[in-house]
DNA sequence: GTATGCATGTAATACGTTACATGATTGT
DNA sequence: ACAATCATGTAACGTATTACATGCATAC
């Protein structure tokens, strides 16, 4: 028998990146144990939503969770209508949640991923010590400099190929890139400020 | 015979909506009738390639839209080692183009694809009259605000709920999408001033 | 007795990602 | 002789999206 990187493959080594949405939902589950359905409300009332919504997505994350054995079934209820799945991550979810959160940033995940940087942030409290947040942050401000110092290279060379729609759209991408550094570096005090 | 949303029906009828990065892919060969390994270098070597790069999405995009008949090879030399196929959009590919760049900026363009709406804004100049440019700035503006209301407001009544970081994250989401709005009110009056 | 909300799911489809394949030309 | 670059693609895989299905309980 043959291990190829096929569906048998995964269901025994469970190594693989999980995505940003199972993340999220073993966040959610870390913070308070629940059923799919008060997950989606959670998606669909909160900022969250900007990442998922639709059962058609959420579901499935959830039975792969499952599979996966990151996620468990504490108790099924009745509480009205169709039975409810109460559900918690298990210690090996517990542990896979953290390593998501202590990620190092890297400059792919300013340029690709930044929201999900941010959502890392997010669950961090609570979950991961004070210092592993600090890095976060550290990390976070040196590639956002490194890649906001690239844009900048970008528009004064391209400058005179650009449109000017052009150049506007890329400023606008290293002012926002500008706003993320300048709260890093706010929220970086701010909570060394507290430890205090 | 019975017609469904199957792939004959993509073919017959090419009325589905067009993927961001086949609308780019068409914004590129109005500016410049090209090849696809040029398409990738500008992918790679400019911010677009906060999008995609990777000829494994370029190519097969490349081949829906001929397919589709939205581009066309309008000459195939062999400048060094294999062929090139050198593309360009058809009268028709222009106008998906277009209708891309005119689309309205909705609260969902706000919330899930505002880096969408910036790059419509990128390639909206030259292509479609100024008219059309400042009415995409005044829905994204006006979005904008409401969506930033919006995440105020949630700010205001969950906070007792949310850890420190989840706020402060939330926190960063809005200051992103204020500088997004100081940025569209600035370069409107910049592009009415240029106007006189 | 009909609509709405709770609660869970499946099926079809399409796209992007990753990895690989091919083959000619240019430089060393 | 070998590597790198030009140039175009295919195959496998996984995930999100959309739409649909189900079935109980409650409110009107």
């Amino acid at each position: 028998m043959r291990f190829t990187r096929d569906s048998t493959w995964r269901t025994i080594v469970t190594m693989r990146r999980l995505t940003t949405l199972e993340n999220v939902i073993l966040g959610l589950l870390r913070g308070r144990a629940q059923c799919g359905y008060d997950l989606r409300l959670q998606f669909v009332a909160t900022p969250l939503r900007h990442f998922s919504d639709s059962p058609g997505s959420i579901y499935p994350a959830l039975a792969r969770l499952r599979r996966a054995k990151l996620i468990a079934i504490v108790r099924s209820g009745h509480t009205s209508g169709r039975r409810t799945q109460i559900l918690e991550p298990t210690s090996a979810g517990k542990d896979a949640f953290r390593k998501w959160l202590s990620r190092p940033v890297t400059r792919a995940d300013v340029v690709w991923n930044l929201d999900e940087v941010l959502l890392r942030f997010a669950f961090s409290g609570g979950f991961v010590e004070k210092a592993v947040v600090l890095r976060i942050l550290d990390e976070l401000q040196l590639e956002l400099e490194g890649y906001i110092a690239e844009l900048r290279k970008y528009l004064a060379t391209a400058k005179d190929e650009l449109t000017l729609t052009g150049y506007l759209a890329v400023q606008q991408g290293v002012e926002k890139y500008e706003a993320s550094l300048r709260w890093a570096q706010r929220v970086r005090k701010e909570i060394v400020r507290r430890a205090a």
